[in-house]
DNA sequence: TTCTTTTTGATACGTTACTACGTAATATTG
DNA sequence: CAATATTACGTAGTAACGTATCAAAAAGAA
């Protein structure tokens, strides 16, 4: 089987996933919305949202910016989407909902590139650390900046 | 003593520090990086770039964004600085160069205040995790979103 | 259907960040 | 010291990112 089926294969897995959620969830996942994840899926990696204007643009329909914010931020809400703060840029949440693992987005700094991993052990550790100083629900997202190794 | 006076111990000590690490380093403290430097130091917290524009100019000489971008640029790569990327801001490191531990920036998501903890544990987690992803060299930074307990 | 809520479209605007280029100041070398 | 190289700063313009507002359309509820 080619990569190309393997991963058409995934991009249906990623949106029958979406699709459910949201189903579960009694949110819309509406063409548009749909349309940005699909493209976040397809590309493989983290996308700026200007890129998505341009990708989902037809010559004759510009789609304005605060088109595909709004459905970055619905995507985000629903927990589909990540952004990378630090690249101004999004890309899919891999994530099975491990409610108690952290997950972690290394960014290699020069190419952009992002390996999301998920991490109790670092969970674990973070939140005594926040404990600690007197923080309290702790977003499981976060991104630490590095370069692949090759 | 008051706080004020303490405030004014701490900044005093902080602005020494800085000096210090600078002349040991061969990198040069001009008056414009040291007043962003002391500008962050005096807020207590993070500051915008523009902001910092604002709060340093005065009615006769206004800098420009990119002067500030500048000294920004070189108090980080001295490691005096950190941007806070969710925040598109900048705050000061209290970072004792304690080499081997993860300095994190905890963000409170509704007010932008940060708490900034080094924690070892922390870092070895997070070596783990990037070591299993393929992952290298990884930043001694990252921020986590969450809130202040009160 | 009518009413209400949600979503999308269109335009404009505000903020954040960087580039290009020339000048001034500061080291470094002969 | 003078000549040169390096680093820092000033000015201007522009690119990238994100938001505000209001009107139109679509979806859901009564």
């Amino acid at each position: 089987m080619s990569t190309k089926a393997l991963r058409k294969e995934e991009e249906e897995n990623l949106l029958r996933r979406a699709d459910d959620l949201c189903r579960q969830n009694n949110l819309r996942l509406t063409p548009i919305r749909e349309r940005v994840y699909r493209e976040l899926v397809q590309s493989g990696g983290p996308v700026g949202a200007y890129d998505l204007v341009d990708r989902l643009s037809s010559e004759k329909k510009r789609l304005a910016p605060v088109t595909i914010y709004r459905a970055l931020d619905f995507l985000r809400d629903a927990g589909l989407v990540h952004r990378l703060a630090t690249q101004n840029s999004y890309v899919i949440s891999h994530g099975q909902p491990d409610v108690n693992a952290m997950k972690i987005m290394f960014v290699d700094s020069k190419t952009g590139e992002t390996i999301e991993v998920h991490s109790s052990e670092v969970a674990e550790a973070v939140r005594k650390a926040a404990e600690q100083a007197g923080f309290r629900s702790v977003s499981p997202f976060m991104e630490v900046e590095g370069e692949i190794a090759r």
